[in-house]
DNA sequence: AAGACGGGGGA
DNA sequence: TCCCCAGTCTT
């Protein structure tokens, strides 16, 4: 029996209307939304990329307190936006905005590009992002494609390509860009990332209450839960780390600072020994790592690792401090070592060691 | 085209 | 547990 499916048809500016409507009764009062200051505007956009506003808000507002202009950000040592940035996850993004900030200065005399094409050119950048700038400030008509994005297209117009992929990156831009509000693209942007992010949402969506209820193809054939399509899945990779905690008698440590490509890359760590697997440490592999004559006491800290998940990595951690009667050279005073930027491990490590 | 890159929150 | 978040860059 074939079943029959009915399923309105929008006219043209029927999307953004319906979506427009619904974003001016239920938006947000977000900090970012009073103003249309360049600078502002791309600091909360970095700080969303892959972030939860709830997780977000205070970082953006500590960022504008702290960094009122382009200026002053470009004047600060990367050291003290990465401790700004400190828990926030994806350092790339701080390091790159630092970058951007004193590009910005330095090329631009502090005037952020007013386009679509000149923003995308800026370290940090991407499509999502020079979008969101040029039609938030500038009214220059660019659709943002954003994870809400291909989530309410595909539901509401029942489009089944995975979303991951370099074809639905261009199919969802198109899309976005033919219902796109060409007055006030701005507005339409973020009523359509705040719906997706309020109500069209990846787990129990609103439907019974929603705008699109007769155009949407998803709900009208059953399909809201199996929309957006994502593909693949990524393998995460096992690691072994032991950290080792110096307490030397005049109250210094030791910590270096991760250079490589990598994660956290140019935060701080302790001294760290990287094992292929579980195996506990000797106190020779430990020894090694310092040319010293003199350890006093070497004793694990937390004999269960603990388990740190990152996206593409688990980490499995333990601490071990080495007590020594030497004092260190290049060794950090334990009172300054907050002052530097770390790995939320190590930070929840230093918050339940006491010194 | 695929992989790397954090950390937290919700179900 | 698993999934996802106002993505971008590198390989």
């Amino acid at each position: 029996m074939q079943e029959v499916i009915f399923v309105r048809i929008f006219t043209s500016m029927n999307f953004s209307k319906l979506l427009i409507d619904w974003y001016q009764l239920n938006k947000r009062a977000l900090p970012w939304r009073k103003t249309t200051n360049p600078y502002a505007v791309w600091l909360s956009e970095i700080i969303l990329q892959q972030t939860r506003i709830d997780q977000g808000l205070s970082y953006y507002e500590k960022f504008i307190e702290t960094f009122p202009t382009v200026f002053d950000l470009a004047k600060a040592d990367e050291e003290t936006v990465l401790k700004l940035w400190q828990g926030l996850g994806y350092y790339s993004r701080a390091r790159n905005l630092h970058h951007t900030a004193k590009f910005v200065v330095e090329h631009f005399n502090g005037t952020f590009p007013d386009n679509y094409k000149e923003l995308k050119k800026l370290k940090g950048i991407g499509d999502y992002t020079a979008s969101a700038i040029a039609s938030i400030c500038y009214d220059e008509p660019q659709a943002v494609v954003d994870g809400n994005v291909f989530r309410v297209l595909s539901r509401v117009f029942g489009i089944e390509t995975p979303i991951n992929t370099t074809q639905a990156a261009k199919e969802f831009k198109t899309l976005a860009q033919s219902l796109l509000d060409q007055t006030n693209p701005g507005e339409f942007n973020q009523a359509l990332m705040e719906f997706g992010a309020t109500q069209c949402k990846p787990q129990k969506p609103l439907c019974s209450g929603c705008i699109f209820k007769d155009h949407c193809i998803a709900f009208n054939t059953g399909k809201v839960t199996l929309l957006p399509i994502k593909t693949s899945k990524l393998k995460v990779r096992n690691r072994y780390f032991n950290y080792l905690v110096v307490v030397s008698a005049n109250e210094k440590t030791l910590l270096e600072k991760r250079t490589q490509n990598g994660i956290w890359k140019n935060l701080y760590q302790f001294p760290l020994i990287e094992k292929e697997n579980n195996s506990i440490l000797n106190t020779a592999e430990i020894e090694d790592v310092f040319d010293i004559t003199k350890i006093e006491s070497v004793t694990l800290f937390n004999e269960k690792p603990i388990q740190h998940k990152l996206s593409h990595q688990h980490l499995h951690i333990r601490f071990w401090i080495v007590n020594t009667d030497m004092i260190p050279k290049d060794g950090y005073a334990i009172s300054e070592i907050n002052k530097y930027p770390v790995p939320v491990v190590i930070q929840n490590f230093i918050e339940r060691f006491s010194f």
